[in-house]
DNA sequence: CCGCTTCATTGCGTTATCGCAAATACTGAA
DNA sequence: TTCAGTATTTGCGATAACGCAATGAAGCGG
């Protein structure tokens, strides 16, 4: 077994403010993984055994319906943790983890989170905190559900998306891992068709640049002002 | 001042597995504070100087959107803790929290949870797993939202306000509190109008029993029917 | 390099839901 | 008891968004 270096760890925001020791104790019962590219991380409903901190790739959390939709709940950026069931009190995942590009994650036993928590409060604020961001964000994502329109919302899809993976381009900022107009449309709550429909006219005002899961965002200021509804909606 | 009873808060989730003393000391800090119907408990984007634990009443927690419209996150009953921004690592409060009926809270110092949560990690525990609890809650109505028709939406609406808040008459389970056509539509993402509609309609079916700022739900079952979209849509 | 699969585009008809407006019903206070 | 203020109902027209279906483009595996 290949040691596991702090440096992997060190300066991310779930193990902030922890000792360099602490920071050994907890490396030590973790194990490197590599998940390959639309495979699970966990799956939804499963027990959850592990919980895990990607250090590389994207993954997206997506709830599914009993009657087989999907909706994307949100994409996580190398720093996060995922899977954090034990810390909300549940023993099964209450959503299924999908590699969107190859991946690696470290994994620890679930029964190991509260110990950790326990042991070094610091790492229980720490996710806990975590929770309380994503509560937050969900939340603002209710209200947008229910107050905008479809085409603000896409809006504020793709500009949270930019912000949390873009990278510049000549054009703009690209979302840099693949995504769909299906993918979109299930975090949107609307339908591909819409999501195509509106990027070709965001193209057309030159807003956007779009292709075969790829988008980059060329006017970020306009697709805000979309998106806030202040705009020519024409 | 006069001393609060142990007996108030002995036995709510918010305090379980804390000792008698434990307790007491909890309560010296915490004054009792009487809300009156349709005034705040506190304001969004107010200094969160205070958390709270609501004792007797109803509670609705609504965020105001910058263009003036309102969303109903949550009611909350009593038992329940509310503007426990310090527990999600916020300074304001995200929310509005306005008095449904004549209610009764016990406040804190808002600066007093960090040191209750490090003083006593039970209470802190418990906090974490209501704001867990309140994660899911939020992320199921997203899915509801992103892949259910209005119709549904507010079928499980009601039978969530039931549930929470049902009391058993004559005619079926009656949400003891006042909620408008109004309420029902900012919960659900939908107007007043078309709430209206269905609860006609619903009335018309025999499900429900409905007036004015009041709901009876007489054949849960049949609404649960409706509300999982395995029927009768005539 | 070819064929297959996946993804994206777009026209067109359908429909759920909205938004307005007018009428009606209920409640609490004077 | 009456009046004023709110809440509710309901008809009707408008429309945002869906859903289908057909076509076209792009990438991948052999």
């Amino acid at each position: 077994m290949n040691k596991l270096d702090r440096s992997l760890i060190v300066g991310l925001p779930a193990f902030e403010g922890l000792t360099a020791e602490t920071l050994d104790v907890v490396l030590a019962s973790a194990r490197s993984q590599r998940i390959e590219k639309d495979t699970a991380v966990f799956e939804q409903d499963a027990e959850a055994n592990s919980f895990f901190i990607l250090l590389d790739g994207r993954v997206r959390v997506v709830k599914l319906t009993p009657d087989g939709q999907q909706v994307i709940v949100r994409y996580i950026v190398p720093g996060e943790l995922l899977g954090i069931a034990q810390a909300i009190g549940r023993s099964t995942y209450p959503a299924s983890a999908i590699a969107v590009t190859d991946c690696v994650v470290l994994a620890w036993p679930g029964k190991l989170w509260a110990e950790f928590a326990t042991a070094h409060p610091g790492f229980g604020m720490n996710t806990y905190k975590t929770v309380g961001t994503r509560l937050q964000d969900v939340q603002t994502q209710v209200v947008e559900m229910a107050t905008e329109q479809v085409e603000r919302r896409v809006a504020h899809a793709l500009l949270r998306l930019v912000q949390q993976s873009g990278r510049k381009t000549d054009e703009g900022l690209l979302i840099d891992f693949p995504i769909s107009r299906q993918d979109i449309a299930e975090m949107t709550g609307t339908t591909l068709h819409t999501v195509s429909r509106l990027l070709s006219a965001w193209e057309e005002k030159g807003l956007v640049i779009s292709g075969r899961q790829q988008v980059t965002v060329t006017q970020p200021h306009r697709l805000m002002l979309l998106a806030e509804g202040r705009v020519e909606r024409d």
